[in-house]
DNA sequence: TATGATTGGTCAACATAGCTGACATAATTG
DNA sequence: CAATTATGTCAGCTATGTTGACCAATCATA
């Protein structure tokens, strides 16, 4: 019956020895520490399962349409976003493997979504960046996923965004958080 | 240079047709609708992400040393959270088809994280249950999730924690924020 | 009771997107 | 010149999703 399969009672808290070694516990908030019952961690967990997958659905959606999937998706996203980019700038980023990216990329290039020039200081590199197609493409697709974030902005306000933003960047391995930083030093932190 | 492609200025606003027809930005926040600058949108797609990939990261590695993925996960997750559901309330939550569940089902239950009995009232249906091996692996890695929220948690505080929950369950499909809704009574609305 | 719907499993075949390891080429750097 | 770097490529493997067809057991009902 019950969903939780802790010995019935109610709101038990993660033991703090298991709430890894960081800040003792802010004390802003309605009740001091209230939101780390076990229940409300699973309710994170699962948010972020079911929102990441609705998040990405309606862009898969239109992808599928075109023969494309998620990871050409992820591919014309960062290159949109930093044209000029190196595929090593992309491969870091990304995190998988040169082959991984290799066959995508080079389907997006036959496909005249992207487009490659010879780097000016450095002759290896193959610097990237989106053609009109691609553009085109780019534009519906964020433009797909910016609309569902400024419909939850919008509905919920800036402060909840400004926590929305700090939790899920305090979410981040330390590396990540730290390279995002960079790229975003208003907000982020 | 610039990581965006917008012509040049400053904080250019997601033209105002572009955000679902919605609710007209609620006059919350510190700066009625800021938070709305496509710059901002593109930070949230760009968390989640990151989020998302570090979030599944280290209960990925765990997985991976066991032969096991992180569909495994989900199906060892989602049991262990309500023992005794059928394979089709596994199939309603996860929403994959039946044999992509069944491959990862019967591997789990060959080798004994899993178990099923045959349902009373409706004999057909095989209710799924962890065995304690099962439970202990669920334990382990909902556990590494949940000190990774934990941590998050308490280094941003409850008010942060409300805006993240907020604003993620704004993000789901109606029709799954109304699944969750029921599961969580209190806080998801 | 016979019929049809539901629950679940299975087989074959396929696609996407990750991985490893090995190797090649070209350019840069010391 | 030698070492390193940036990039590409080939072969093969794995995990996880898909479709479509088909089967068996059970349930619900006309």
């Amino acid at each position: 019956m019950s969903p939780e399969n802790t010995p019935k009672g109610n709101v038990p808290r993660v033991k703090s020895a298991s709430i890894s070694g960081s800040a003792p516990q802010s004390s802003s908030g309605p009740l001091k520490g209230l939101y780390l019952r076990k229940q409300d961690l699973r309710r994170g967990i699962e948010l972020m399962f079911f929102a990441y997958r609705d998040f990405t659905g309606e862009a898969d959606q239109m992808l599928s349409n075109l023969g494309l999937g998620r990871a050409h998706h992820r591919v014309i996203y960062f290159v949109g976003r930093q044209p000029g980019m190196s595929v090593s700038d992309l491969l870091a980023i990304l995190k998988i493997t040169k082959q991984s990216l290799s066959r995508v990329l080079s389907h997006l290039i036959n496909t005249g979504y992207i487009q490659q020039t010879q780097g000016a200081r450095d002759k290896r590199q193959r610097l990237l960046s989106l053609t009109k197609k691609g553009e085109a493409l780019e534009a519906k697709l964020t433009d797909l996923q910016c609309r569902r974030f400024a419909a939850a902005y919008s509905a919920r306000g800036g402060a909840a965004v400004d926590g929305f933003v700090k939790v899920l960047s305090s979410l981040l391995d330390d590396e990540i958080r730290a390279d995002l930083r960079q790229q975003y030093p208003d907000h982020i932190d």
